[in-house]
DNA sequence: GAGCACTGC
């Protein structure tokens, strides 16, 4: 990169109006029920109604623990809250960050004698937030995690019967639901981080409505449902909620200047980059900067250009520690971007959006945001997933935004112009709508939902994309029709235990009758969790001559086993993982998961037999089980699936790269410049007939006409 | 011929 790129020209920015409608400032015209003033000087009518347990006299708590929680902007408002949420079925809390809404308000309920009748159940989407979570509101409360206040996580459930405050991810709510779907455990459901709308939270939205309604039916326990939510979309949550009250939580968000380029940027890398040195030069070196980009490749070849450049600054120039940041970045790297940078230089850090939500790095005082992200869309008709560069919504960029206005205020440079900013769409596309739906529609049968087809979805994903879902569940043996009602066949019932995609759930039933449940239950592990090869593009070479020893002639499947064989074999060693190019975090919980579907298995009495070293037997097994997704080597050397003939390719990332086999089944079809398969294994076009007749005979004929 | 955003059970 030449150097005159460093340094920008003049001012290319021009400021813009600041944050107008952050949930800094409560708009006009918004149908917001009740407004709680909180923080500043807002609230001096809420202390008289506070009950006794707040107050100092009465608190077991020792000062520091109390006075901090009294500062939080949220306290003022604390006896308006606990009035208004006593009452209530339903309401939707609009708090910014910093409010004190997930650490308190399960507190204010609790000590309020509200929802103590049972457990009070707070959602997260991501683990590590409901743990930490879990451990600050235990602290506060000054008993040991897991008594009073606890929490459930997968492979990890730190509660007991004490426990009365309970955090979990959204993804164990929705498990628990499918043996319960009444939600009996709990008095009170709070649904946090909604705004960010996962599948996973989507899915609760209709389960936790639907249990309210039939609890009130059968005149039980009634269920109180709070939505939390930090952006200022909350009307439909209201809506959906049959008009629940929105109730509005000033935070302690510092003011963030915003800028917007005065034209359109044809080349965001180099607008960033010019962006990143204009800041460099113009700000004092104690304020880092944080960059947002859409993926590992561009991050890698952005920080090698950075620190190109930097090492070339004229003198009196402050130094620059770049530091990249993605999720398949090694843990011990992940963990760099939170230490400081040395005296006298800047921390660059160059992320995907992992840093919009799931890392918060203190000291951000610049934000730059390309206005553009890779996300997954879903395609009903083909089914097949594309993961694409797009325009961010208008919630997004805010969020990015954001993130320089944590301790003091900030200054984020939009690559994008005000007008390209107001054509945003407005939120990003709930994930629902976006991805295949078959676990989901497996869940929903599994909980005994009476039609799937018109499931009281908050945002609807479209009737071909849930017909898509039952297609494939019916391939899959997992349904059956009974007078125009779809239910679970045994075997469905079975699948929906297990915590994994349907078809790898099949193919974990199917193993008995191959012999070779041991090999299956490893190969399914390796496959649902992020790959356990590390590929450092920088040591290619020596990755190659490392791997070699491992490589299958017969696919990535059985390439995956033999790996985790050796790992096994050298006793789970770390150093093994270091030489051998593995990433050992992964490995460690492809070990976990494999625990945790073994016990499934023994559970449902399962025999879990080995097949040795007999291969052959395994990828019958895959054929079985995966026959829907298969390719065929075409005359001119291209692949073809079965199903619907699409053109594929096999990805780089395969061992059989280079080969040509006749037939192979893949666990993942992903569509960025081509159409790749990913992980395949080579199978016998026979295996493939005699695991689905009646499928390979329709697509035949489907074929020929 | 050549590549993979982010979660979660």
């Amino acid at each position: 990169m030449p150097e005159e790129a460093g340094f920008p020209p003049a001012k290319r920015f021009r400021p813009g109006a600041g944050p107008p409608r952050r949930a800094g400032s409560c708009p006009p015209g918004r149908r917001v029920v009740m407004l709680l003033a909180a923080g500043g000087g807002g609230g001096g009518g809420g202390r008289r109604q506070q009950p006794p347990l707040a107050q100092p006299s009465a608190s077991p708590y020792p000062e520091a623990v109390e006075l901090q929680r009294r500062s939080l902007p949220i306290f003022q408002a604390r006896g308006q809250l606990l009035a208004q949420l006593r009452n209530l079925d339903s309401a939707v809390l609009l708090g910014e960050t910093g409010s004190g809404k997930t650490t308190q308000i399960p507190q204010y309920l609790y000590e309020g004698g509200i929802g103590r009748q049972a457990i009070i159940a707070v959602t997260q989407p991501r683990r590590v937030a409901a743990i930490s979570l879990a451990t600050r509101v235990s602290d506060e409360k000054r008993t040991e995690l897991g008594k009073l206040v606890g929490y459930t996580v997968r492979f990890d459930d730190v509660t007991s019967e004490d426990t009365k405050i309970k955090f979990l991810t959204d993804g164990m709510l929705l498990r628990e639901a499918i043996s319960d779907s009444l939600l009996r455990k709990y008095s009170c459901v709070i649904l946090d981080e909604a705004h960010e709308r996962t599948i996973h939270t989507d899915v609760l939205f209709g389960v936790v409505k639907a249990a309210q309604k039939r609890r009130k039916e059968l005149g039980k326990l009634p269920l109180k449902v709070i939505v939390m939510s930090a952006t200022m979309d909350v009307d439909l949550f209201s809506q959906y909620f049959s008009g629940a009250p929105v109730l509005y939580l000033e935070g302690r968000q510092h003011p963030i200047q915003i800028f917007y380029t005065k034209q359109p940027q044809h080349d965001y890398l180099h607008a960033a980059l010019v962006s990143v040195f204009q800041i460099h030069q113009e700000a004092p070196c104690s304020q880092d900067i944080l960059v947002f980009l859409t993926g590992q490749e561009e991050i890698e070849a952005m920080s090698k250009t950075c620190r190109d450049i930097a090492k070339h600054l004229p003198d009196g120039c402050s130094s620059m520690l770049v530091l990249p940041l993605y999720a398949s970045l090694p843990y011990a790297q992940q963990l760099r971007v939170f230490q400081g940078a040395p005296k006298g230089c800047r921390k660059v850090i160059i992320s995907t959006n992992i840093a919009e939500t799931s890392i918060t790095i203190t000291g951000i005082k610049y934000v730059v945001d390309t206005g553009m992200v890779k996300a997954k869309k879903y395609n009903p008709d083909s089914g097949l997933e594309v993961l694409a560069v797009q325009r961010v919504s208008k919630t997004q960029a805010w969020q990015r935004t954001g993130r320089a206005g944590r301790e003091d205020s900030g200054v984020c440079y939009r690559l994008y112009t005000e007008d390209e900013f107001e054509k945003f769409e407005k939120m990003t596309v709930p994930e629902i709508q976006r991805c295949n739906l078959t676990s989901v529609t497996l869940q929903l049968l599994a909980m005994k939902v009476p039609d799937v087809l018109t499931f009281d979805f908050m945002s609807k994903p479209s009737p071909d994309h849930i017909q898509a879902a039952i297609a494939q569940l019916e391939l899959l043996g997992a349904l059956e029709n009974k007078d125009g009602q779809l239910t679970l066949t045994p075997i469905g019932r079975k699948m929906a235990a297990f915590p994994l995609e349907p078809k790898f759930a099949k193919t974990i039933l199917l193993s008995p009758k191959f012999h070779c449940t041991e090999e299956i239950l490893t190969i399914i592990s390796l496959l649902s969790v992020d790959s356990v090869l590390y590929n450092p593009p920088s040591r290619r070479d020596e990755v190659q001559a490392v791997r070699k020893k491992f490589i299958s002639s017969e696919g990535d499947h059985i390439t995956l086993l033999n790996i985790y064989r050796a790992f096994k074999n050298t006793g789970r060693n770390k150093d093994w993982c270091k030489e051998n190019f593995v990433n050992s975090k992964n490995m460690m919980l492809v070990a976990e998961v494999r625990s945790q579907l073994r016990d499934i298995c023994f559970k449902m009495s399962m025999p879990i037999a080995s097949s040795r070293g007999d291969t052959e037997s395994v990828r019958r097994c895959l054929a079985h089980s995966l026959f829907v997704s298969t390719a065929e080597l075409q005359p001119d050397g291209s692949y073809a699936t079965t199903d619907t003939r699409q053109p594929v390719a096999i990805h780089p990332s395969s061992v059989l790269f280079h080969c040509k086999p006749a037939c192979v089944v893949y666990t993942e079809l992903l569509f960025t410049n081509k159409c790749y398969m990913r992980d395949l294994c080579v199978v016998d076009a026979e295996w493939l007939y005699e695991a689905a007749p009646d499928f390979f005979r329709r697509k035949l004929r489907a074929s020929r006409n």
